[in-house]
DNA sequence: TTTGACAGGGAAAACGTTTTCCGGTAAAGT
DNA sequence: ACTTTACCGGAAAACGTTTTCCCTGTCAAA
């Protein structure tokens, strides 16, 4: 029922070769009429190539695989539209697989995609050793998003946290606040200490002596940020400003401010990260550093490019910058 | 370099025809000993089928496609999650397709699908005409989800919204409240209208008047809600009790509540819809009813498999219904 | 004994491409 | 006037399956 090459080979009266040639434009010669009235012949035809008869010829499918842990979660789907978006002009289809963070489902994933010879990879927020070194031996391009790794040679995606956290920090001491509490993710989290570091390198820069009594740890989650501020308003009743290493965490030491008689941005002003929808929706709204998670799947698919393309085997750690978004909380709108 | 069905047929000392009836266990008879040998052989050999081949020959590819409008979004990443968690035990894989609500698109999302020869496709809360009429010319199985169809004949897994409304306004006349107002959506929109008889069933039901000053309009956003509230508070100044046809609606009635001077719950208690992720983070914590989306996916692709499998072509419109989350915004905690 | 019927298996076609050869023709170089 | 070269195009192989058609026994029914 679909029209194949050989109806486009009939109707213009050549050989099914030269309709491939010219279709895919090889740099094998074919006379301009002939090629302009294939052309033709296949747009009036409405033909479509077979992509399971091209991907049996040529081991590709114009198709990758995107494997994520769980594709609900505030990131990954917008890193997944961002890879799309880079992936799609180039006439690739994504297949996703969630593995949700069992190594078995993933290798088996990967064998999955393989045996539909997808054309690379992309690992979403996730990695496993094993899984990967299979790809090594299908020998199918592969790159990380979202995934940091403690040696070089992987081709990875990442956010510049300790540039997200510097924006955050400037941003409080630019208001003139001195006492910043900084609320932590917890422990082994790359993010966590990241955003550590560039609270403290801000600190120094502005010639602010680094006071641990002002750092405490969170979860991640509301609850967290809430004991969190808790604590911190403990140990330094007078701090004037709260940096939190999430909007969760945010909204939490926020409600423990109020709860302690304190206004936000008033008596103390309050900036999170992530830019995830409860900063927009929240009262007072959030003033958070974004997490580029589009313009990270944007990179990888990238770098997944170019790997396809043959380009350079030496990995590279693309670190993507988020930036301010200013609302209310901060005290500075 | 991969493994072949040629391969384990040598391994094994037999045909090809006879390895792939085998391994697709065909109706064919194969004697007992050989079939062993060779599950036996392609095990140990860690034979994968080639996909391509098979959809070269069979014209089915064990994969189907998601057509969406927009993955990111809140409802989208749950419905495919739990699509893809029905389909992928049966041997499914998907792919996953953003169209952007472009006709066009959606058109080209479908040819490439169909070139593909996917198996089946997934409508995720979008529907154009001229799309899906292609696929009855290439007769590929197709179904919706979370789209209201007003005529029959369509495969659609949907809410069951007058359900759930009734849920959301029986508990708040359960906890005694009379003066209940409803926030509804914007007009033409099916969750609107429906929830609305929802509410407007189950106050007939207790027994009260349907009073057209306690419902108003909003725009599913924050600040519609916001306004809304504000609306009818002032033709009702003693309503008891709000429900929001949505979280984000019912966000923006608390604050305009407490800006009028007014306790949630303790003066007038508040349900909302949908339980997105601001329902639990907000104080007071969200009472809600669910917005079934994994369930509905399930549900689609349940209904895909069987048309697939050539079940019946009698379109059937699958009502999922969700449940009721009772946290603090209602009072009744 | 003959005749099916059926179990068990192989050879080969077919699916729709891409790509490797190869064969012409015409223009250009000796 | 001959080779060389470039240009244009076709025939056919190959990719890895599935499936149709066929063959050979074996066994039970007639």
């Amino acid at each position: 029922m679909p029209v194949t090459i050989r109806d486009v080979a009939e109707a213009a009266g050549v050989s099914i070769a030269t309709v491939s040639r010219v279709l895919n434009n090889k740099d094998h010669p074919v006379g301009a009429a002939t090629r302009r009235r294939i052309l033709h012949t296949a747009e009036s035809l409405g033909y479509r190539p077979n992509v399971a008869a091209r991907s049996l010829r040529t081991e590709r499918s114009s198709t990758v695989g995107i494997i994520a842990d769980d594709i609900i979660g505030p990131f990954a789907t917008k890193i997944i539209r961002g890879i799309q978006d880079r992936l799609k002009p180039r006439g690739y289809l994504c297949v996703i697989i969630s593995a949700d963070w069992d190594p078995e489902a993933e290798r088996e994933a990967i064998h999955d995609l393989v045996s539909r010879s997808i054309d690379g990879i992309i690992f979403c927020e996730t990695w496993h050793k094993a899984a990967v070194e299979m790809l090594d031996v299908a020998s199918k391009p592969y790159v990380f998003v979202h995934r940091q790794f403690a040696v070089p040679g992987q081709f990875s995606a990442i956010p510049d946290e300790q540039f997200g956290a510097q924006l955050a920090t400037a941003h409080l001491i630019r208001a003139g606040h001195r006492r910043i509490g900084y609320i932590n993710g917890p422990e082994h989290f790359y993010a966590s200490e990241v955003r550590l570091q560039g609270y403290q390198f801000e600190l120094a820069k502005a010639g602010i002596p680094y006071d641990p009594d002002l750092v405490a740890r969170g979860d991640w989650q509301v609850d967290g940020g809430y004991a969190a501020a808790r604590q911190l308003l403990h140990a330094v009743p007078r701090l004037t400003a709260l940096f939190a290493g999430n909007d969760l965490m945010a909204a939490g030491a926020i409600y423990a401010l109020r709860d302690a008689g304190l206004h936000v941005p008033q008596d103390v002003a309050v900036v999170g990260y992530d830019d995830r929808e409860i900063s927009r929706i929240f009262r007072p709204a959030l003033t958070t550093v974004t997490l580029p998670c589009y313009e990270m799947g944007e990179a990888s698919a990238h770098m997944l490019l170019e790997r396809m393309a043959g380009g350079s085997d030496a990995g590279e750690e693309v670190k993507v910058r988020g930036q301010l978004i200013v609302r209310q909380s901060c005290g500075a709108a």
